[in-house]
DNA sequence: ATGACCTAACTTTTAGGA
């Protein structure tokens, strides 16, 4: 089975270019960040013609997170259970009779352009990922496999970036959040991706500006995790690169993963 | 030519993204 991860930076914008990505890759899972719809403006109609079920937490404007399956998903989740008061849509997650799943979008962290001494969003950041690991570690006690698709927003290595030196304060290298997605695989989890491929560079994300995708100015910022169990399972990982050079396309490029069939 | 992004929103300007 593949299951694909893509911040699409909004679903209606990138409709065409989604229904092309499905159509192509059959994904049986596709995990969604940046929808920025509410369920009145999501393309429910579109998506389910191609044959998927799509479970949504919406926000207006910006944020959301998206599950589409091929098979019906059940106790959906639309926030991180211990963090339900939480007013941005960064998490979702559902499951079928084996497996968890989580489509998340990790806060960006970065101060506002007109007050860049504000750590306000940082500290938002580092109290959501904490939140985030304990959820996954008492998922982790479940009986249930676990993939976790997203935009985990950190990078992990300098080399994940095309120039670290560009980044030095950026909430993108944050020691704290560093620290905090490696504990991701201090837990029963792979991260496909650095499994298969561990010191390859890889980008899945060029920035809009200064032709970053055109001169290759990338970073690698999307993750796909699987739980340790099923490791034996996973045949290969890696970036749909093609999808940031095509037709009005999203910052980030998809991110897969294949599965045998257990 | 002193230039260089994209999106959503109570849209004609601003905030957010990373």
């Amino acid at each position: 089975m593949q299951i694909i991860s893509w911040n699409v930076a909004s679903v209606r914008a990138r409709l065409p270019l989604l229904t092309t990505l499905l159509l192509e890759k059959k994904p049986d899972i596709l995990f969604l960040q940046e929808i920025k719809a509410l369920p009145a403006t999501f393309p429910f109609k579109n998506i389910e013609a191609l044959g998927y079920q799509a479970y949504i937490s919406g926000q207006k404007g910006f944020n959301g997170v998206a599950i589409l399956s091929r098979m019906p998903l059940r106790n959906i989740q639309t926030a991180i259970p211990q963090n339900d008061t939480d007013e941005q849509a960064r998490f979702i997650q559902a499951e079928d009779d084996k497996t968890i799943y989580i489509s998340v979008y990790v806060p960006n962290g970065n101060a506002p352009m007109n007050n860049p001494t504000d750590t306000t969003r940082l500290h938002y950041k580092q109290a959501w990922l904490n939140l985030f690991l304990q959820h996954l570690n008492t998922l982790s006690l479940s009986n249930k496999q676990i993939i976790i698709g997203g935009d985990f927003n950190v990078i992990a290595r300098d080399e994940d970036v095309y120039n670290i030196n560009a980044f030095q304060g950026n909430a993108l290298i944050d020691p704290t959040v560093r620290r905090q997605f490696a504990e991701i695989t201090n837990l029963p989890l792979i991260n496909t991706l650095r499994f298969l491929h561990p010191t390859e560079i890889i980008y899945s994300f060029w920035d809009f500006q200064m032709g970053a995708a055109q001169r290759n100015l990338g970073m690698l910022l999307d993750y796909i995790f699987i739980s340790s169990r099923m490791q034996a399972r996973l045949t290969a990982a890696g970036v749909y690169k093609d999808y940031r050079y095509k037709p009005k396309p999203s910052d980030h490029a998809p991110v897969f993963c294949e599965l045998q069939e257990a």
